[in-house]
RNA sequence: GACCCCAUUGUGUAGCGGUUAGCACCCCACCCUUUCACGGUGGUAGCACGGGUUCGAAUCCCGUUGGGGUCGCCA
């Protein structure tokens, strides 16, 4: 392990920001390419916000990226690391005593039942490893209030505290706080400390290209995970904002990105996140990966939605899936196409079947229905033959029997290869389906 | 308002004194094709502006403009 500690600190709000989700990473793809240490520490000094459900919506959504810590609390409970307590509500004492520091060589004082830091009136220069010498004149700086009149201390102090007593050697964190840094390299001073380096790095913007606010969509984690979308597409996406491999080359593994990760390399400007990119992006995971891998996604998604997939064997649920995963973009598709595998009953879009259940389709679908009972083998192939053939007998494109029977079939106008999908439901169900929409839509 | 950061097509970026300014998303056209995607080919679109420095500036400096952020007994 090399001497480099950085830590993720975010506030339990009920939700995690993409903003915090990409700083979490930054500071795990920091750690992991220097071999130094991810700590999680949890800023719960407002008591006013709930905080056991809101820790584990951080939990849960670190986990989900796969962003892993060396130290902080677990989310099975109990701790990891010996330079906590992570949760700065049971740090009291610590802070308690650098108040008490900050009292006794009077940096401090007491002003209105709080205390006030005595702020230095000079010129304060952070050396920023992304934004460079940033100088500040605070010599009309005003002192601030590091602990309320109730007692509690507050978040200048607390932050700085904590990062002393952790030994945190680089605080990577969003640019909105580079502001606050002279007030925290004057604590740390105080103190009679050494500030660890600072790195800030740039805001993710909304659409409208102001900082992205939790009012805004697609602002929370969360509606990535219930959206569909794998972790993996939405990890290599918040890699590029703010940071590129500079290889022309967006798509890549996170183990490439560990690899190449550097401070020094971090945009100074702003990124606009871009949910037409993330959601291509999420595309080409959902082709590349393999379908073990998309699996235990597709589960989830699957019975999230509702459909009893457990009745199904593995191997059923795992050819639609690879049948479904080459033509979809997300989660949530991938359920709507692979509903006519899982739902007996087909649930007909109104569109599809004006458009290709009418007379002449249904005639289709008589013919269709003749040929295919007489199929002995149902493989694409050989339905694919068969539908060649047939509509050679009949001197048309086989698109005059492939459309009515995918709306016969699936109720949809659209879908994955038709004969492929005809295959995977049987030539049963098939057939069942055909006489089926022949019967509904006959007149 | 004060202070701070930033500025390459609509978006994300490459570029780090000499390039026909590259790549990706988006959009458009064509090809492939059982639909939809995918894939392939091609196309539209960019160095915010003004001064310098230099033989030469997207690249360095200054200013302007524009965008963003911070100015709490929130974090």
């Amino acid at each position: 392990m090399s001497s480099v500690r950085v830590r993720f600190a975010p506030s339990p709000t009920g939700y995690l920001h993409v903003g915090g989700a990409r700083t979490a990473l930054f500071n795990w793809l920091y750690a992991r390419h220097m071999g130094g240490t991810f700590v999680l520490r949890i800023e719960d000094t407002d008591s006013a916000r709930n905080t056991a459900d809101a820790v584990r919506v951080i939990f849960d959504g670190l986990h989900w990226l796969g962003l892993d810590w060396d130290e902080g609390p677990l989310p099975a409970g109990g701790v990891r690391g010996d330079r906590g307590p992570y949760f700065q509500s049971e740090r009291r004492a610590i802070y308690d005593r650098a108040l008490r520091r900050l009292l006794d060589r009077d940096q401090a004082y007491e002003s209105d039942g709080a205390i006030r830091f005595r702020m230095p009136r000079k010129k304060i220069v952070v050396e920023d490893l992304i934004c460079g010498e940033v100088g500040f004149d605070c010599t009309l700086e005003q002192d601030f209030v590091i602990q309320r009149k109730d007692g509690s201390p507050v978040f200048h102090l607390v932050n700085v505290v904590d990062d002393l007593e952790m030994r945190i050697s680089h605080v990577i964190r969003g640019e909105d706080h580079l502001s606050n840094t002279p007030k925290h390299l004057a604590i740390a001073a105080a103190l009679g400390e050494t500030a660890p380096r600072y790195a800030h790095i740039p805001l993710i913007l909304n659409r409208t290209g102001s900082k992205m606010s939790k009012r805004d969509v697609g602002a929370s984690l969360s509606e990535y995970q219930e959206g569909g979308y794998l972790p993996q597409a939405v990890r290599n996406y918040l890699c590029l904002l703010g940071w590129s491999l500079r290889e022309n080359r967006e798509v890549f593994p996170i183990e490439t990105a560990i690899g190449k990760f550097e401070l020094n390399q971090i945009h100074g400007s702003n990124a606009r996140f871009d949910a037409d990119k993330l959601l291509w992006m999420n595309g080409t995971y959902m082709r590349s990966l393999s379908v073990e891998e998309i699996l235990p996604h597709a589960r989830i998604w699957l019975e999230r939605t509702g459909f009893p997939i457990a009745k199904w064997e593995q191997d059923y649920i795992k050819e639609v899936v690879l049948l479904v995963k080459e033509k979809v973009k997300t989660g949530k598709e991938l359920v709507e196409w692979a509903r006519p595998f899982f739902q007996e009953e087909v649930s007909f879009e109104e569109g599809a079947v004006n458009r290709f259940l009418n007379p002449a389709g249904v005639q289709a679908l008589r013919e269709l229905l003749d040929d295919l009972s007489e199929a002995a083998d149902f493989a694409s192939s050989a339905l694919e033959a068969r539908f060649r053939k047939l509509a050679q007998a009949h001197e048309t494109s086989v698109r005059t029997y492939v459309h009515p029977a995918r709306v016969a079939t699936t109720g949809r106008e659209v879908g994955p290869s038709l004969y492929h999908s005809l295959t995977i439901l049987g030539k049963e169900r098939v057939l069942h389906r055909l006489r089926r929409a022949i019967e509904t839509f006959a007149s």
